[in-house]
DNA sequence: GTCGACTCGGGTAATTCGGGTC
DNA sequence: AATGTCCGAATTACCCGAGTCG
């Protein structure tokens, strides 16, 4: 059991409890909560150290935003390392309390949303789908842990406050494409990005999401991209898109793992990002 | 803007639904409502156990606002005869919190969960269903709709609290069969009766849902069916189910749409729901 | 070494506690 | 029996200039 430096500061630890930053720095002079300290005199509390006290706060202090602990959390926290291995476990054994407890973790941490998703989240997925490949995992198990993702991503879309009267996106996956959580994961950056988010699902023919565009005047279009059918079809359906979004100053936003540098060779975008942290980035420039 | 609280303290639930903060503080020493901790003894009241407490009690919701809920809930409240229009209409248009203000008012009016599913939710997605077929609703109407939904529920089943140490019940819908909306209004159903529930999803061959009855040893198995690719199929596959399920005394219990008398015909099982009322009253019997 | 973001400490304002009483 | 009001003591939240972190 390594005693790691899995530090959080008061402020963290707070957002996480929903207390104030002094109540947390109070509990650490009370000796009620155990802290270490940084050369310059900084308060930092070991990330297992603070799930404990949120265990024994005796009367149970309870979770951040329905980020909610499961009841045995043993000493061992999760390492940034190791964290993608223990979800890749705790979804398929459908372990939905020790998944939230992963990401929770990760959060008091205070690792990026776009961080999570690239190095946990998705390597997650991809060794599930390795998995299922080879008949390691049942089916059951992969529809299972898909569920739990979907049910984690919506709890975390209520952590991030969205913002009023900022600009709208849009997006979803096209005709054939049946993977929701690269969506909606990219619907979550967006909005922490400061954006109003919209997903309208998997399975859409670009018209309708053209009619969509028509309705809600999106600043850009986003299409995850995890699963290509039908090439011809595919590139025509996103030619099809750019033709009438580049039209109307709407900017047209790529990703998923299904777009190999043939397939960008035959299409026009906005952008096309590789991870959710090259998302990140050019929403921060756009913004 | 408004902050999405988990936590709330005396002061604010009294506020929110009216009474004077002594009452809230003896409700829970009088363990009517349970509350948890500060380390200084504060109690603070998990927004979940807030809502079902004012559902169970019958208090009215005077100021939403106080525990960060939408506005105009409870005062103005939807009426129950309109609100299978009202939730139709504002599913189509995309308008999340307004669907979600319509449910929560109803859950808060003390309308069972299951009286809400049959009489407001599913007929409105039947009525989106046939907009859908003759063209008045677009596709990424229809798909925004179920995405709403799915959150909805999910939202919902948080403020239920789960019973821990509890039969369990496992269930999803077979292959063919991607509708997976009413399949987590059942594990709703059975959870707010007392069961814990964990649903495998949608599209699932009845062997793989034998492994996880295999794995989690359920009391009983739900099949959702609300869309039947192939007769011959759905029939062996449901037969299969129900000669393994029934050898190790675990119950199989059907519902949805797709299962026509001459279906039900043909295979056997437990029970079979005609709504979601039904499948209550039957759970309470087997409780 | 600069710089923005964070944290320190300590003081003050606002809540909440518990108990007693109406 | 149940609720609302009042109170001194304790707890928590907010604020801000100076120092620290990365």
């Amino acid at each position: 059991m390594s005693e790691l430096k899995t530090l959080v500061s008061p402020k963290q630890l707070a957002k996480a409890i929903g207390v104030s930053e002094s109540s947390v720095k109070r509990w650490c002079d009370d000796s009620q909560l155990q802290a270490t300290y940084t050369p310059g005199g900084h308060r930092r509390i070991k990330v297992a150290e603070a799930l404990d006290f949120i265990r024994r706060s005796n009367h149970g202090l309870v979770d951040p935003r329905s980020i909610g602990l499961p009841v045995n959390l043993g000493k061992n926290s999760v390492e940034f390392s190791n964290a993608s291995e223990l979800l890749t476990a705790a979804l398929i054994d459908g372990e939905e309390a020790n998944c939230r407890r992963i990401i929770l973790d990760l959060y008091l941490q205070n690792t990026p949303l776009e961080t999570i998703f690239d190095q946990v989240l998705v390597p997650a997925f991809v060794q599930i789908g390795d998995k299922w490949g080879c008949g390691e995992v049942a089916i059951y198990q992969e529809r299972s842990a898909c569920l739990i993702c979907n049910k984690l991503l919506i709890s975390l879309e209520e952590t991030i406050p969205s913002p009023t009267s900022a600009p709208l996106a849009i997006g979803g996956t096209l005709t054939g494409d049946f993977y929701e959580i690269p969506t909606q994961m990219v619907s979550l950056i967006g909005r922490q990005q400061g954006f109003q988010t919209k997903s309208l699902g998997a399975n859409l023919p670009a018209s309708t999401i053209l009619e969509a565009v028509e309705k809600f005047a999106p600043k850009w279009v986003w299409l995850s991209v995890s699963y290509i059918a039908e090439k011809n079809y595919f590139l025509t359906e996103v030619n099809h898109l750019w033709e009438k979004l580049s039209a109307q100053g709407v900017h047209l936003v790529l990703g998923g793992r299904a777009l190999t540098t043939e397939m960008k060779s035959g299409i026009s975008y906005t952008t096309c990002c590789d991870s959710m942290t090259d998302l990140a980035n050019f929403l921060k420039i756009m913004n």
